[in-house]
DNA sequence: AGGACTCCTTGTAAATTGCAAGTAATTATA
DNA sequence: TATAATTACTTGCAATTTACAAGGAGTCCT
């Protein structure tokens, strides 16, 4: 599972997010704000425990997340991205931008994909905005979804 | 190996590139003008035949490379990348800039990386020229690298 | 005709994953 | 305060996937 990565940019990348979970388990805390165990096992992906485990601590151990048990809860730990996990979302907005367009079944609104295409530093800007404000904004707790909600399909006013 | 893909636009892009191998090929059909299965297998990374050869044919399917006997040579197949295809620049291009930043062993030069996160649109425009012109210039054979390449380095004069 | 080259398949061992069950620590409930 | 429930894991094993080695079909070269 991990590729030896080496000088090649994308192999470097592949050794990160280069097998069939990774990159969704990102996606879910960028995009829906996930941030505990269970909220991946509940996002019917299917994915086993035993596998979840094993990226979420391969993800800590190459910087992408952090990882701290919840003060309020013992019980519970909270992952959340690191900045360096965080500059993951131009890569994200590129798979968009490009499955927006190829798969005849997608769910990504036309304007948004064509948007994220031709603009997609300055609607990076405006995530990056948007999550760091529900993050400091305990009054939308969960269920945003940042790829579907389509406060960030048009230019910014 | 097929992850099923639904209307989740990175689910989709997975189920197209979401393994060890997939994104390897297109790198090195996008940078380096590989189009034959044997330049694949010579390019270092180990990969087995049955591997390859399963991808190329998943590759096609999917309609991301384009398959086609060599007229001169009938024992040689050629595999080209499709509009669809080379639509990927962007994320390869993501893969770069955010590995250019991240990879402490990186080769990739500080400038093209920067740039690449600065300026992802326009190194894509560049570099979908230049391979356009290397592809009907049958004087540069082979081995340009243009992730190595230093020509795109600089905001075009 | 013989040999070499290219793309690809088959067989088998090794590695990885999926599934079910279980565990330890903490919190809620009776 | 015992008991149950919750959360984040771990373990064992079957099933799937991959890696490696070998071989084969079609084509070209001499």
């Amino acid at each position: 599972m991990i590729y030896e990565p080496n000088q090649c940019p994308i192999r470097f990348g592949l050794s990160v997010f280069g097998d069939r979970w990774s990159l969704l388990i990102i996606r879910d805390m960028m995009f829906r704000g996930f941030t505990r165990f269970q909220d991946f096992l509940d996002a019917g992906e299917g994915i086993s425990t035993n596998i979840l485990s094993g990226r979420l601590s391969r993800l800590e151990a190459q910087g992408i997340i952090s990882r701290q048990k919840d003060p309020s809860d013992g019980r519970q730990v909270r992952y959340d991205l690191t900045d360096k996990g965080k500059e993951l979302l131009p890569i994200l907005l590129a798979v968009i931008g490009w499955a927006g367009k190829h798969d005849p079944e997608t769910d990504v609104s036309p304007a948004f994909s064509e948007r994220v295409r031709t603009d997609i530093l300055a609607v990076c800007d405006e995530m990056l905005d948007v999550m760091e404000r529900s993050r400091s904004n305990p009054g939308s707790p969960r269920p945003i979804d940042l790829i579907h909600d389509t406060q960030i399909t048009s230019p910014r006013r």
